[in-house]
DNA sequence: TTTCAGTCAATAAA
DNA sequence: TTTATTGACTGAAA
């Protein structure tokens, strides 16, 4: 009993003491477990204190972007105000001329009104037609609510191009040029999607460069075509990219380059140093605000419909109607239009001028649809254009025809249209200049080069489609010839009332010859300059520095002379390449022939040190010449008289 | 800076 | 007077 007593103590005493053992143990593991679960959530706490660190910092960035894009909406809410006071005001400039005062410096214009608005244009580095580096500075303020762009260059420092550019750049977004240097660009990316905005909104690499990246157009060129990889830019190559993504990302500011673009071009083919007024630029930039209404009116047809109609082609139809506004409805006097090529008193609307497209579109796809008014006629007189195009815009949005229309596809027959034009001027007698300021807003030579050398479609850019479109419609307008007569009847009326007055004013003058003063001599090649020329090009037809330097100073010209003969050269070489069997000429202006230019390089080659050498250079051209004959089959003269 | 497309203005030719 | 030619220019692209 003992022993068993014994036995049960021992048994019991091991069994507590591993017991104790056991539950020591599990004790320690417990306070480990307990230790290690702190230190996790010592963790967890500090991690998510961070995290709720960021979160707030986003918050609290985007509560201010909230803020911004709330700000930059209220600074746009008066747009629709300012769009009904720049029509209203439009009308005012056309109407009621003599309210609007131009002062000479600073250029500005104001109308008895309330309130003023205040916009400036500067376009410093750009040349105009005269040839000057001189800038538009042009300001003008019109009467309204407030300020919509203060675009006066508080900050005209050096680097900065002006104050147009602070339209583009002037924005509370600015320090984002900062803030995102931290986050990693596709440089490849940006420049693709930049190139195609400027592409699509037809902005040019030398504004795109000027207004927005502070650089010059080489060096856009340069940044979009070889884009270096984020990774190898410094802080400061980083920056074009930089503006360049803002830029894509605002709207604003390619809207307002493009307005910019748009004003420029128009202002350049007319500028001459008597020409740049402020009422002109005023007019340009309320025309360009009309313009951008339109756009958007257009616009806004085209996504709303499941029309084809391509951004191209729009492009095409808002240039045309740009063109025919500014040619129009400028109220410039018959002088300045004369000069202009644009000499056409009446007054026509841009929405007319696009329906009367669009019309005409409709009738050639879908011979159901009225036939369309003329782009002439819809020449009438100026009235509100809102409620027209308003109509337009019902009558194009129901066309199921011009859905279903994919003008990017276009493609003309130039060909055959320079040929019907041709016919169709000779038969009702009318002449180029007529047709050319009245259809193409373009001089007689421009129309007697077009109908004589027309190129193939696909080798046209734009603009240069642009004409053929204008020909092919005026084709398609049953009341055409009739508005060109008319148009000549009122020439000739205006140019005999111009010839009687100059008469008079050179007499009282008792100068006729002031004129002729002013005219600029005109450089005429001799035939054996041309023939030099001509055989240095068959040598070399992209000349060297050096062999324009050496020609110039052997043919006693200027180097610009021989340049430009080189790049018209080349340039009529591949226009003859390009079109149809070329006119045939009795002669030449230069009275040459194919033989006559082959003999005249024979016998009247230069005789100097290097006439050896020249006259290898000219039996070279001429055989060249007569090879290239040969594979024209053509005749001589009309390939002769092209150079 | 060079090259090119488009254009103009002067002028020759018809 | 009209048309064609051509040297020169502008704006854009590379």
């Amino acid at each position: 009993m003992q022993i068993i007593m014994k036995r049960l103590l021992d048994f019991s005493s091991d069994g507590l003491e591993k017991i104790f053992i056991r539950r020591d143990q599990e004790v320690q593991r417990l306070e480990q477990e307990v230790q290690r679960l702190q230190r996790r959530l010592q963790e967890v706490q500090e991690k998510t204190a961070n995290h709720i660190a960021l979160l707030q910092q986003q918050l609290a960035n985007k509560t201010q972007d909230v803020e911004r894009l709330q700000v930059k909406l209220q600074s746009q809410q008066d747009y629709e105000k300012i769009k009904t006071e720049l029509r209203s005001l439009r009308a005012l400039t056309q109407t009621d001329l003599h309210v609007v005062s131009v002062t000479p410096a600073p250029p500005s214009v104001s109308v008895e009104n309330d309130d003023v608005i205040e916009v400036q244009v500067k376009t410093p580095d750009f040349h105009h037609s005269f040839g000057q580096e001189e800038e538009l500075h042009e300001s003008f303020s019109i009467i309204s609510g407030r300020p919509v762009q203060n675009c006066r260059s508080s900050s005209s420092s050096s680097s900065s191009p002006g104050s147009l550019q602070m339209v583009i750049k002037a924005d509370p977004d600015s320090d984002v040029f900062l803030d995102s240097d931290e986050q990693e660009l596709d440089t490849l990316q940006v420049t693709q999607q930049v190139k195609q905005a400027l592409q699509s909104r037809n902005i040019g690499q030398r504004a795109f460069g000027h207004y927005v990246l502070g650089l010059s157009q080489g060096s856009v060129s340069d940044i979009l075509a070889r884009p270096k990889p984020w990774s190898k830019l410094t802080r400061r190559g980083k920056e074009p990219f930089l503006r360049m993504k803002h830029f894509l990302s605002d709207e604003h500011s390619m809207r307002t380059l493009s307005g910019i673009q748009e004003t420029l071009r128009g202002l350049a083919p007319c500028v001459r140093p008597t020409d740049v007024s402020s009422d002109q630029a005023i007019r340009n930039i309320l025309d360009q605000s009309r313009l951008e209404m339109l756009d958007e009116e257009l616009r806004s047809v085209h996504s709303s419909s499941s029309s084809d109609v391509s951004e191209n082609a729009i492009r095409i139809i808002l240039q045309g109607a740009q063109q025919q506004m500014q040619t129009n409805q400028s109220p410039i006097t018959l002088e300045e239009q004369m000069r202009c090529g644009t000499l056409d008193p009446s007054i026509q609307t841009p929405a007319d001028f696009v329906q009367g497209i669009i019309q005409k579109v409709k009738y050639e796809i879908d011979e159901d649809v009225q036939p369309p008014v003329s782009l002439s006629s819809v020449n009438q007189p100026h009235h509100g254009w809102s409620v027209e195009n308003r109509d337009a815009e019902e009558r194009f949005r129901s066309s199921p025809t011009v859905c279903g229309l994919d003008l990017q596809n276009l493609e003309l027959d130039t060909f055959s249209i320079t040929q019907r034009v041709k016919k169709t001027l000779i038969v009702h007698n009318i002449g180029q200049r007529v047709f050319g300021e009245e259809v193409l807003g373009l001089t007689q030579s421009s129309v007697s080069e077009l109908l004589s050398h027309p190129k193939p479609w696909t080798k046209l850019s734009l603009k240069g489609k642009e004409n053929f479109i204008r020909m092919h419609l005026w084709l398609r307008d049953p009341h055409s010839v009739q508005k060109l007569n008319a148009k000549k009847k009122s020439d000739q009326r205006a140019r005999l009332k111009r010839d009687s007055q100059s008469v008079c004013e050179a007499l009282e003058c008792g100068d006729v010859w002031r004129v002729d003063a002013l005219k600029r001599p005109r450089v005429v090649l001799s035939v054996q300059e041309k023939q030099t020329l001509f055989s240095a090009y068959e040598l070399e037809p992209y000349p060297s520095q050096n062999t324009i330097d050496r020609l110039a100073a052997q043919l006693g010209l200027q180097t610009s002379t021989v340049s430009n003969w080189f790049y018209n050269y080349r340039s009529r070489i591949r226009r003859d390449g390009f079109c149809e069997p070329a006119q045939v000429r009795r002669s030449s202006p230069a009275g040459l022939s194919l033989l006559s230019l082959a003999s005249a390089a024979v016998k009247q080659a230069p005789r100097d040190p290097e006439a050896d050498d020249t006259d290898g250079h000219v039996s070279v051209g001429v055989q060249s010449f007569m090879r290239l004959k040969e594979e024209r089959e053509e005749d001589p003269d009309s390939f002769c008289s092209s150079f």
